[in-house]
RNA sequence: GCCGGAGUAGCUCAGCUGGUUAGAGCAGCGGAAUCAUAAUCCGCGUGUCGGGGGUUCGAGUCCCUCCUCCGGCACCA
């Protein structure tokens, strides 16, 4: 078996913000907890660098669009890694060996006849020097920048036969109900094929900035083709000397925001029937993290800068915020004081705390080490089969119900700690063979929830396994019991509570 | 307007195909403990489950209707 799973590629017309980290951190949580199933995992993201917002922008700062490109692009490439995200490539799709594969794809789409040439005709803004679609008209045929009025223009080119996959879409959707989720979004995507679905233009003419029509010099595809197809084209080149199609393709999850819904809904699994390549399993939705109930955009200056998150809290803690705090799949609230609430409940508290208070005691009573023993029954029970469960929940890209279920762990085992007292036990000469089935099934207890949170917390996950002398990172593993700790060392606060309170230096 | 989703404790929300006294987390109040990053644990909620009507032995859970909010309704990366 194999897990592929990507990110939208990001529009280099604007900086990263968090909610691409969003995405991008959502894909790689579901990437390592593939890899901890011992998966062949492929995890893709990268960058959209073609159409004419790019090229607006580019030319307003008085550059060539490639440049713009260039330097936004790299300001993404950078984010993955300070997320954490483990991803195994980094498409542009100004790469030369994309443009090539989206060249012969669409190609072959229009030898398969779903290309044809025909006129567009809409309202253009001739400051502009573009059509505006109809919902972004002001009132009396206006330009929303400009003001001016709009004149009734034709553009020939050359379309997409989109209305010929009616009813394979349609087919699409009652086959496999799971296409789209959440189930709300698959209903949005249904019935919008269902109000009937038009042709849509395949190329620009007046365009530059994209990637040639094989067939026409005076055209360029128009991005959102070009840009769909990163999905197909990265693994034929993404390892040099290898094409990783046969063994990865088709994608196991896209993940997006809602925002492109349409075009990942209807519009890929389309052209993906044109081309006559096999379609994605899944693909699911999430929402917008709203910041005092307001979508989070620039103008409105309230974004939350993950990177300030970053270099405060470390990457873990933005990782578990975001899908402990949001409901993955719905719109959410973030705030600052949100996030710390819980870097200091949870993170510092429960978490951290539990480390810190646990190996604490087996160091000062048993100088570090730990006897072999099976877990006590009764932590067991409660442990049972959480592994398979977080497995089922995350197969539905449910990233904050397998937390959660991590979770009520980790305050289980707190709880434990309190039910047995190994402070008293330690008075008693008497207890201890009790103390160390207790001590034992601590440490293996909070193994067991390290690995799990490994995928939600890679780098703390890694320390902590590291003072437990326990490194093993596979799903099987994470059961209890599976572990074998001997020894375990002390570790700094996983989460130290200074950094809350304390301003960035 | 049409389609879809949502309206459950102060806040954020769980409650699948109808069935024992409607749940969790947070916040608040009280208590226990002292291993620990003063971290943890326990106890405490008379909630018109948006309003009204209906089906049923029995309805947040099904049907009808009304109200409020959100999203989609084609070329916005």
């Amino acid at each position: 078996m194999s897990f592929y799973v990507t990110t939208p590629i990001y529009y280099v017309n604007a900086a990263p913000h968090l909610g691409h980290a969003y995405t991008t951190i959502a894909a790689d949580v579901l990437a390592r907890h593939q890899r901890q199933r011992g998966e062949e995992v492929f995890f893709l993201t990268g960058t959209d660098e073609h159409g004419e917002p790019v090229a607006d922008a580019a030319h307003a700062l008085g550059i060539e669009p490639q440049e713009l490109a260039d330097r936004n692009a790299e300001r993404f490439k950078a984010l993955a890694p300070q997320l954490g995200a483990s991803n195994d490539f980094f498409i542009r799709t100004t790469d030369p060996e994309h443009e090539r594969v989206v060249q012969d794809v669409l190609a072959a789409v229009r030898e398969n006849g779903y290309v044809y040439e025909g006129t567009y005709e809409g309202w253009y803004c001739p400051r502009c020097a573009d059509f505006k679609a109809d919902n972004e008209i002001d009132e009396g045929n206006r330009c929303p920048i400009h003001h001016i009025e709009l004149t009734r223009e034709q553009e020939d080119n050359y379309f997409f036969k989109l209305s010929a996959f009616q009813e394979p879409l349609e087919r699409l959707y009652e086959e496999r109900e799971d296409f789209v989720a959440p189930r709300t979004r698959y209903n949005e995507a249904l019935s919008f094929i269902r109000s009937g679905l038009r042709d849509v233009p395949l190329t620009r003419h007046k365009l530059t900035w994209g990637v040639q029509v094989p067939w026409d010099q005076e055209h360029v595809f128009y991005v959102w083709f070009d840009a769909l197809l990163n999905y197909y084209s990265a693994l034929s080149y993404a390892r040099p000397g290898e094409d990783l199609t046969e063994r990865l393709w088709p994608a196991s999850y896209h993940l997006i925001a809602k925002d492109i819904l349409r075009f990942h809904a209807v519009y890929w699994p389309a052209l993906l029937m044109a081309a006559e390549l096999e379609l994605p399993e899944r693909l699911f939705v999430h929402g917008y993290l709203l910041m005092e109930g307001e979508k989070m955009s620039k103008s409105l200056g309230n974004v939350l800068d993950p990177f300030a998150v970053i270099e405060r809290f470390g990457a873990d803690a933005l990782r578990f915020y975001l899908f402990r705090d949001v409901s993955f799949g719905g719109d959410g609230s973030v705030s600052t004081t949100a996030f710390e609430q819980r870097y200091e409940t949870e993170l510092a508290n429960e978490l951290g705390n539990l480390a810190s208070r646990t190996i604490s005691m087996v160091l000062r009573y048993r100088d570090g080490v730990v006897a072999a023993g099976p877990p006590d029954p009764v932590l067991e029970e409660d442990f049972t089969g959480l592994g398979d469960l977080v497995a089922a929940h995350l197969d539905r890209a449910e990233l904050t119900l397998a937390l959660d279920e991590i979770w009520q762990r980790v305050r289980r085992l707190n709880r434990y700690v309190e039910e047995r007292a190994p402070w008293k036990l330690a008075k008693d000469p008497d207890a201890a063979a009790e103390l160390d089935q207790v001590l034992s099934s601590l440490m293996e207890g909070l193994r067991a929830v390290t690995v799990l949170l490994w995928p939600y917390l890679p780098d703390t996950a890694e320390r902590l396994l590291a003072a437990l002398g326990a490194p093993e990172l596979s799903l099987n593993g994470a059961a209890l019991g599976a572990g074998s700790i001997v020894r375990v060392e002390a570790i700094d606060s996983l989460f130290p509570k200074d950094r809350a309170t304390e301003p960035p230096a």
